[in-house]
DNA sequence: TAAAGTAGTTACCTTTGCGTAACTATCAAA
DNA sequence: TTTGATAGTTACGCAAAGGTAACTACTTTA
């Protein structure tokens, strides 16, 4: 089953996978949740992303009407990622992923002092 | 990055990514959300998922320490799957997901009728 | 004796996701 | 003329994710 037969599906959940069902995706939005970003700047906030992952990525977001590419005509170029009103309806839900594994981190890999 | 790797990382979101960035896994909480379920139960719940991805994904998620699988000693055998305290904190956050995608489904894909 | 139901496993294969490294284009500044 | 900065692209390849189909083991029922 590809990623565009998931986000035909009848079900809202398979749906949602076809768009955010990866490793990166989620952390990408997570990481533009509170400012716009350019390509380089998501480069570095991220920590052990690869620029390749990062363009077919956003290019895929960009499809599928998550984030929103503005691009500068100016020298040297510049190019802005921002969330769509789609995209910015996802922060909440990133957010409790991300607060979700910090109550259950410890129960599941005990950290050694 | 493996898949371990990412579930060591200093970043919650990505944490949080090396359990539930795939495609199936988050559809298959999804799923358990209301109700236990036996492993026929959820192959024919979830549409088009093969046994073998649902055999799978089912023993990373209780290696994570998602689900629990409980086995009945019966003829014909029986063994139920169930969210565990830790999985069931994901409830809220898949129905939203889902819920999400409701809300922007006719947005991205219009029907035709 | 054969079929049916449960809960998978196994082998084999294809596709997707991801990683690494080198390369491109543009212009300004040194 | 070379360097630097930005924002990528491209080629190559590996590993993980996923799909298909056949098979196992057990017992009850027909």
């Amino acid at each position: 089953m590809k990623r565009t037969d998931f986000k035909n599906c009848s079900c809202a959940m398979q749906r949602s996978m076809g768009i955010l069902g990866t490793r990166w995706k989620p952390i990408i939005i997570y990481t533009l949740r509170d400012r716009k970003a350019r390509f380089g700047q998501l480069d570095a906030l991220i920590e052990n992303i690869s620029r390749k992952v990062l363009t077919s990525s956003l290019k895929e977001l960009e499809e599928d009407g998550i984030i929103l590419r503005e691009e500068f005509k100016e020298l040297p170029p510049r190019v802005e990622y921002a969330l769509t009103e789609k995209g910015k309806a996802l922060i909440p839900i990133m957010c409790q992923l991300a607060k979700w594994n910090e109550e259950y981190y410890e129960e599941s890999e005990p950290l050694i002092l």
